[in-house]
DNA sequence: ATGACTCCCAGTGGGAGA
């Protein structure tokens, strides 16, 4: 099975990109982030006629998350259970077997702004629950837009970006934390191209220039890793005429 | 270079994103 995460920057725009994204790559799991469309505005008839049951949780403009799945997805979670939070930023199920995770994770800002506070309260409330949902769950994946960039070898120019958001020493010691909870970065565990981004400012040329950073990222608990025969990175929709900033993520995923 | 682009809600500009 192939489970996928995109942040596609506005559902409402890039609708048409996804369905025809999903026709070229029928995955059986899509999370979406940055949907920016209340739940009353969700497309929820054209996504079901492309064959995909879907699950979703979002707000006004900023945010929102959404579970796109062949099979039907169960005992479904919107954002973090006892973590009080306005902002729609995670919805969970359990598709054939595999407990999905799809997270937005706030964007931080500027490491001293409140933002970033938020972030850091935010990591924190995540990595606890994810413990709790691995411990009920041994198959779980975490996808989502991270807006954390692992390693210097996930930064176009790590010395420009050294201690900025995406990259402070703070944010990738939340990455580790989670990655001490038995998970593994699903992207790593094969032989990738050098400078592999999934996500280009839109401004400046950067992605013609490949100037980008590795923040979308996939996942996986110890028990499904010997499971995982591919992941990469789909850049193609970046492309597209009005792409997203943000490329998919795909994992490929052993059926037992 | 306090920029650049895109989205949203607004309302002929500004916040946020990353």
């Amino acid at each position: 099975m192939q489970l996928a995460t995109w942040n596609v920057n506005s559902l409402a725009v890039r609708l048409p990109q996804v369905l025809e994204w999903l026709t070229a790559h029928p995955v059986e799991v899509l999370v979406l982030q940055e949907t920016k469309l209340t739940d009353d505005k969700f497309p929820q008839a054209e996504i079901e006629a492309a064959g995909y049951r879907v699950q979703f949780h979002g707000q006004k403009t900023y945010n929102g998350v959404a579970l796109l799945s062949r099979g039907d997805a169960t005992d479904i979670v919107r954002n973090i259970p006892g973590f009080d939070d306005a902002q729609a930023r995670v919805i969970a199920g359990t598709v054939d077997g595999v407990r999905t995770i799809g997270a937005y994770f706030p964007n931080g800002q500027a490491p001293d702004s409140d933002k970033f506070v938020y972030k850091m309260r935010w990591l924190q409330a995540l990595h606890d629950w994810v413990r709790d949902e691995l411990a009920r769950h041994p198959a779980l994946v975490l996808m989502g837009d991270f807006n954390i960039a692992p390693e210097d070898c996930d930064v176009y120019d790590p010395v420009a970006w050294a201690g900025q958001i995406h990259c402070t020493p703070e944010e990738r010691a939340h990455f580790r934390a989670l990655a001490g909870l038995g998970l593994v970065d699903a992207f790593r565990l094969f032989e990738q191209p050098p400078k592999s981004w999934s996500w280009w400012d839109y401004r400046n040329l950067a992605f013609r220039k490949n100037q980008g950073l590795r923040i979308d990222h996939i996942l996986v608990s110890a028990a499904l890793q010997p499971r995982v025969l591919a992941c990469t990175i789909d850049k193609l929709p970046r492309k597209n005429e009005r792409p997203s900033d943000h490329a998919p993520v795909v994992a490929k995923i052993a059926v037992q």
